[in-house]
DNA sequence: CTTCATGCAAAACATTTGCAGCTGG
DNA sequence: CCAGCTGCAAATGTTTTGCATGAAG
């Protein structure tokens, strides 16, 4: 689980079973979302990309994206301020711990959260699907710099 | 606690507190984001205040609502796409449950995250100042509508 | 070959900002 | 009064869309 390489051949097989078209802009992006641990923004994404093809386009990498998200491989982090993160990484819910000074963000490992699931539907009747958990705070570095 | 005229004073009294003036248009959106359970979009808020002061902008929407999120009296819920949301009611973290058909967001009763969160700055290092869970499902209302 | 993807530019949104004039305390 | 709001309009930042050209399979 999460071994990189594991990841970007599950990616490519998916779109190639889907009949969707692997170009090189759809492999830079879907090498860098299956690699980095970093959850990068759109821009992030573009930026990589444009090292190697230099004339990709935002917009390429925006609908590269969207794609890959609708094909459930990828993890779509929104913030009330600043542009959308993603994790193509590990593409099932899991928790996050974002620093608010540098934003950095990191995967911790917690116990369970299938109890509180359950808690939730039995208490609500919602038929739940999916969930988010973020926790935000200082991260040791950014302690250190006062 | 979430009693709707208790928080309206207590927002009130920050203001004033804060030598904020009590404008009719603050007024207006304090109220609105005290009482309602909606979690409403900013959007939704001008549609409201516009019915007693027509000639209210958008723009001072957002400014009063800033002011107030960076007074800690609500709280913002940001989402990938669609506009935020805001809770006047219960400004602190609590969890939430989305329903991905018709948008509804209610607060369900469950077991404190405090554990999760001790665990977090244990694994981690990190200082936990805030949280956010929510679960997306499908409400009882929507499920029945197929 | 033919269909689908790319790249460009324009559009669509949500949100913020600058500023002249108004008004709450 | 007069500092601080309001309302307008313009600016910003992110994401989406339309369409002609180009390339994957």
């Amino acid at each position: 689980m999460a071994d990189p390489d594991a990841r970007l051949q599950q990616m490519l097989t998916k779109l190639r079973d889907r009949k969707f078209r692997i170009t090189p802009q759809r492999l830079a992006v879907v090498k860098i979302l299956a690699q980095s641990k970093e959850h990068p923004t759109v821009e992030n994404i573009y930026e990589q990309v444009k090292k190697d093809f230099p004339t990709t386009s935002l917009a390429t990498i925006y609908k590269t994206v969207s794609l890959l998200k609708e094909l459930g491989e990828i993890l779509e982090l929104g913030f009330p301020e600043g542009s959308n993160r993603y994790d193509g990484n590990k593409p099932y819910p899991h928790p996050h711990i974002i620093c608010i000074r540098c934003k950095k963000i990191i995967d911790p490992d917690l116990m369970e959260l299938q109890p509180l699931t359950d808690e939730v539907t039995r208490k609500t009747g919602y038929k739940i699907i999916d969930h988010r958990l973020d926790f935000f705070g200082i991260c040791p570095d950014c302690q250190q710099k006062g």
